[in-house]
RNA sequence: CGGGGUGUAGCUCAGCCUGGUAGAGCAUUAGCUUUGGGAGCUAAGGGUCGCGAGUUCGAAUCCCGCCGCCCCGACCA
């Protein structure tokens, strides 16, 4: 009997919606496409910019806030770019409503005289500041980070994954050439790595984007890959290096040290809270979400079994002692983040609520604990042996001396197991375009698990690589990225049968 | 935006084919019992059956239109 109705197994994309709701992530909202996110997705949320906050500041960024609306007229200037954004763009006409036929409708009379839109990303009005702040090699390089709200009119969407409104952060910076602006691009995907694997326990494969799925006036464009437990593939990160596209559309130029105008080169780079989907299909199984400590924003919490009895006082004081006593030791360098659960409930309620959000150490006192001075507790990342729930149970000084140690332990076993499902998932046995459909052409063998694939290939471009997506396409794959660690020697392309020139990833992704 | 599915109580769903004025389980509320672990009994509250327009004496049920959600596709840094 698990937590959840639906399995992983039986029904994959149900069971990420279930987890959404049980685990209380997140839920639908009124507003098509948009969600409500709820205090312990949001706590997650938090964590993850908390982490990566101080890694962008560490590395010489600063934060800046620019308007959510965008004048029309700036993101016409990047050809690309418009074409790339074009199709999914809120955009706001009108200032005042006004009462017609009973209804309020936008004012005819208060049209505006340019359309603003509602950023899907800042580099047109960031580009605009550039333009602007930098006059000189002296104002180079300029790095600026901002946590932001953006909006894309998907045509389809999925919690987490992808809404119409999402929170993420988008760096955008400015150099005085592209060995500077490379460097700052791989910067960034470094930092994206990190806060993947050392803080999510989701291990990622970094690479570089081929050409057609690189970002709308990108010269390069890089990702992080992670597999979720369904197979597929899911980019949780990206960075590009723009080259001179921006600085050329928006005159982005500085004044050399020999006196001449020159293009900046630019990077942009954005991780968004799609990384939570990320965590729930790396790390949640059949009882809902298992939340990495590092993130979790309660990493124990303490459920006392109270009876509404006189002695539930005396059992309220030990938990609440017990959990004071967490808050002065240090994991990951914070305090422990413990919670005495006394929402009036049943404690087997409370307990499952928090199986189901994943808290890594679910504290289950009752009053011989307390009398014997000890803590009976579940660890989230192995709740079960076979089908029981497996109860520990430690003195209580025991308990306090080891939590730290247990919980950087659950990060590193999460870690562990995600990383395990990776490697063994990926096949480099694939020698022919052949091979690829015999694996992945047969036909709706329902829920059966396929990784990835990783080729070598002849990095063909333009109308070639049309024709290789094509043929993809009709297996439902995609190429995910060239990854940045490459072997010396290379197999013929699994394509074009040419001398291949590095190795990619295929897989099927979200 | 195309194909398929679906929409009835907070949740999961039955009822629809064969029209007769709305049900179950869980949840909620109250009382009693129980108490080392997702409790039992009793009672109560809760739904203009997604929205709109039709057919009909009468529509959750039949017809038409629209909308949301889920899956597949297209699309997608």
């Amino acid at each position: 009997m698990h937590a959840l109705k639906v399995t992983r197994a039986e029904d994959f994309p149900e069971w990420y919606q279930t987890v959404v709701r049980e685990a209380d992530l997140a839920e639908l909202s009124p507003t098509r496409g948009s969600m409500i996110i709820k205090p312990w997705g949001m706590g997650i949320w938090e964590r993850i910019q908390g982490e990566l906050d101080r890694r962008i500041k560490e590395t010489g960024h600063e934060n800046y806030y620019f308007p959510l609306l965008i004048p029309l007229s700036f993101f016409a200037k990047e050809a690309e770019h418009v074409e790339g954004f074009a199709k999914e763009m809120a955009v706001v006409t009108h200032h005042r409503l006004k009462a017609v036929d009973g209804s309020l409708k936008p004012d005819p009379e208060a049209e505006l005289t340019e359309p603003l839109i509602i950023r899907p990303t800042s580099e047109t009005i960031i580009g605009d500041a550039f333009s602007r702040w930098i006059k000189s090699y002296r104002d180079l390089p300029l790095k600026l980070n901002q946590w932001a709200n953006v909006m894309r009119w998907e045509m389809r969407t999925r919690m987490f994954l992808r809404t119409a409104e999402f929170l993420w952060q988008e760096g955008h910076t400015a150099h005085v050439d592209e060995a500077d602006a490379m460097d700052e691009t791989m910067l960034a995907l470094e930092m994206y790595r990190s806060v993947a694997e050392d803080v999510l326990a989701v291990p990622v494969i970094a690479g570089e984007k081929p050409e057609n799925e690189r970002f709308p006036g990108a010269v390069r464009t890089y990702s992080i890959e992670a597999m979720m437990q369904d197979g597929k593939a899911l980019q949780a990160g990206t960075s590009h290096y723009l080259g001179t596209h921006f600085a050329e559309a928006q005159n982005i130029r500085y004044q050399d040290k020999d006196g001449g105008q020159t293009l900046a080169h630019t990077t942009s780079w954005g991780v968004s809270t799609r990384l939570i989907g990320g965590v729930i299909m790396t790390h949640g199984d059949d009882d809902g979400l298992r939340t990495p400590p590092a993130i979790a924003p309660r990493q124990v919490v303490i459920v006392p079994m109270l009876r509404g009895k006189p002695e539930d006082e005396e059992l309220k004081a030990y938990c609440a002692s017990l959990a004071s006593e967490l808050g002065g030791v240090s994991v990951f360098g914070s305090p422990v983040r413990a919670l005495v659960d006394l929402k009036d409930a049943r404690p087997a309620d409370k307990r499952w609520d928090w199986v189901r959000r994943g808290a890594p150490i679910i504290c289950e006192i009752g009053p011989r604990d307390a009398a014997n001075g000890q803590v009976t507790f579940i660890k989230r990342n192995a709740l079960r042996e076979g089908e029981k729930i497996k109860s520990h149970t430690l003195p209580r000084a025991d308990f306090v001396a080891q939590v730290a140690a247990q919980l950087a332990a659950t990060q590193q076993e999460l870690f562990a197991e995600a990383k395990a499902r990776l490697d063994k998932s990926i096949r480099s046995d694939f020698t022919s375009f052949a091979d690829l459909e015999r694996y992945y052409g047969t036909e709706d063998t329902e829920g059966e698990f396929k990784g990835w694939a990783r080729v070598p290939w002849s990095r063909p471009t333009g109308a070639a690589l049309e024709e290789v997506g094509e043929r993809l396409k009709a297996l439902k794959l995609t190429i995910r990225n060239a990854p940045l660690t490459q072997p010396s020697s290379f197999g013929a392309c699994i394509f074009t049968g040419a001398p291949g020139v590095e190795e990619i990833l295929i897989a099927r992704a979200y």
